[in-house]
DNA sequence: TTGTAGGCGTTATCAC
DNA sequence: GTGATAACGCCTACAA
């Protein structure tokens, strides 16, 4: 099986290779007679334009990058997919790179990305989206780059976001409504926005129903289960512990939910958990979670097209979209 | 910034464009003394080979690709890294394929990877390790590719996988070491290897005691938490429950955990339960779960080194390589 | 609307 | 051991 090229098409079609170039990239100055013509040797010889050539002539590489560096893998599985779906569409490559182990050589890593025209742009998640060794050289190589939540609102790039803030009233709100007043809230790590716009969701809520916010129910956590324990039991050895726990993802949720188990306490009946993200612990403990879904995917594709129109046509403003988490009740919360 | 070419290099050395290649490729036919003029050179102005050239002119993506169809995020995400970790230092870049959704267009995509020479190889994990077709294809077309975990062990290609049998059994062993007699097995999807092999390792572990094997001990799961659940019910529901269950992997131990809290049974002093894979899902638990750890990463990056071996010389045999896994005894095992 | 010439950066061939 | 030349497949000038 030989590579075909377009000059296989173009002598088969009996045109000039300059023409099946044309058509193969939906240039306006083709008849369409023509164009025809050239379509259908393109599909009989099963014609494939070469990725290698087409980047070395365009200087671009067709393919994007994923940068990550989260604790947790169902996230970044669900990014990867929704940026899949998007670049499958639009025949781009996905790339990735895990930043776990390797921050420091970061910036070197993403330069040669850069330099050798391996990628045409970036997808930053958090809280690799606030880097701003990172930020500052992709904007001088004037590489076009998404952010995924990012802290820093500013449009120096495209970003997508959740309305974690929205959300995190509509939970307390639905705490309160259950009747709870002492709720205690478990920030997350504060290089995330998440962390900041649910703690500020929080704090609404609590005004909008005149509680009065109480800085003993506020603990700081990190995101991980071991914060979650440790902000549990300061929480829930004092004498006047509160009646709901509130943390700002579902590892901390579950780091609580096993300090109340071991303190005798009974969830949902002695305390109210509620935790964020829907990753699947949160549908693997018992009982299960009440949380907020975030629609990772759907965050993600829609980092994937703004990258791309980004990409394609670097006049475009930059724009930033808002996505819709949802709130799921499960067994963990009760009057 | 001008892009600094093999001619750059070639000018201020004083050589040829041809020689500068040779350095470049580590060939053997330069001299010392030029080979350290244009080292030096290449260092001094920073040159990085271009690969949209090489890969026109040498057929080669210098890319390969990792498929995965696999519901434990946290096993997908330490493949990543491992491969990840051998793919920088070979400067190959790493694609990814969700083969979650679009099966059954798996085959054309592959296919076209192949077609636009975008990727030189292929990681398979399981269960894309045992795709008829797909390694149909991949054999066809000569292209290279390395199975992770496969039920078949035949070198059709290299493979690497972990001594799951051996730590099965291990697991059983340390269960009767306790005291255990009747311990119920819940066997994962029968398309991952790691099923067999588990299973295979409890029955060994069982005849060495002289335990005789009771098929009603013996429940067929999925590797879906829901599926431990329901096994779980299965389980305990008789009049003669077991003292201890096995689950094949962390999230049907989960299930069972669930199970047994609702039916009031104490984790470990009712019931003992084991996992397999050391998944997040075992640490976040309370009891926290005994469990096995396989040792991803580094199957991972086997895979990569072998698959990069396979690459760079076609003539390569194939081998297969076995790693070992780890029991991590935690709280849901007692006497 | 269509075609020709040349080059993107690298490397294989084949002389020297 | 080293260097000129051509070619990988595509696309931008420029011309016609």
């Amino acid at each position: 099986m030989k590579k075909v090229t377009l000059y296989d098409v173009a002598k088969q079609a009996g045109v000039s290779p300059k023409t099946v170039s044309r058509v193969i990239n939906n240039e306006a100055s083709v008849s369409d007679q023509k164009r025809q013509v050239v379509l259908g040797v393109v599909k009989k010889l099963g014609y494939k334009p070469n990725n290698s050539a087409r980047s070395l002539r365009n200087k671009r590489a067709y393919s994007i990058a994923l940068l990550y560096d989260n604790l947790s893998p169902a996230y970044i599985l669900d990014l990867q997919a929704g940026l899949l779906s998007v670049c499958e569409e639009a025949h781009y490559n996905l790339l990735i790179k895990d930043c776990n182990f390797n921050n420091k050589v970061l910036i070197d890593q993403v330069s040669e990305l850069l330099e050798n025209t391996k990628v045409d742009g970036f997808v930053l998640s958090p809280p690799i989206s606030d880097n701003k060794r990172l930020i500052k050289l992709l904007l001088e190589k004037q590489c076009p780059f998404v952010r995924i939540a990012p802290l820093d609102g500013s449009l120096i790039s495209p970003f997508v976001l959740a309305d974690d803030c929205e959300l995190a009233r509509e939970v307390t709100d639905y705490l309160i409504g259950l009747g709870h007043e002492r709720i205690a809230f478990i920030a997350g790590d504060k290089t995330h926005s998440a962390s900041i716009e649910r703690l500020a969701g929080y704090k609404q809520a609590l005004e909008s129903a005149s509680i009065s916010f109480d800085e003993k129910l506020l603990e700081q956590g990190d995101f991980s289960f071991e914060s979650g324990e440790q902000c549990a039991l300061n929480l829930l050895d004092k004498a006047t512990r509160p009646s709901a726990i509130f943390a700002s993802n579902d590892y901390m949720a579950a780091g609580v939910m096993k300090v109340a188990q071991k303190l005798g306490l009974t969830v949902p009946n002695d305390l109210s958990v509620v935790g964020f993200d829907d990753a699947p612990v949160s549908s693997q403990l018992w009982p299960t979670l009440t949380t907020v879904k975030q629609p990772v995917k759907e965050i993600a594709a829609q980092s994937a097209t703004l990258l791309l129109d980004a990409i394609n046509n670097k006049e475009a403003k930059h724009e930033s979209v808002k996505l819709h988490c949802e709130l799921v009740v499960r067994e963990s919360t009760s009057s």
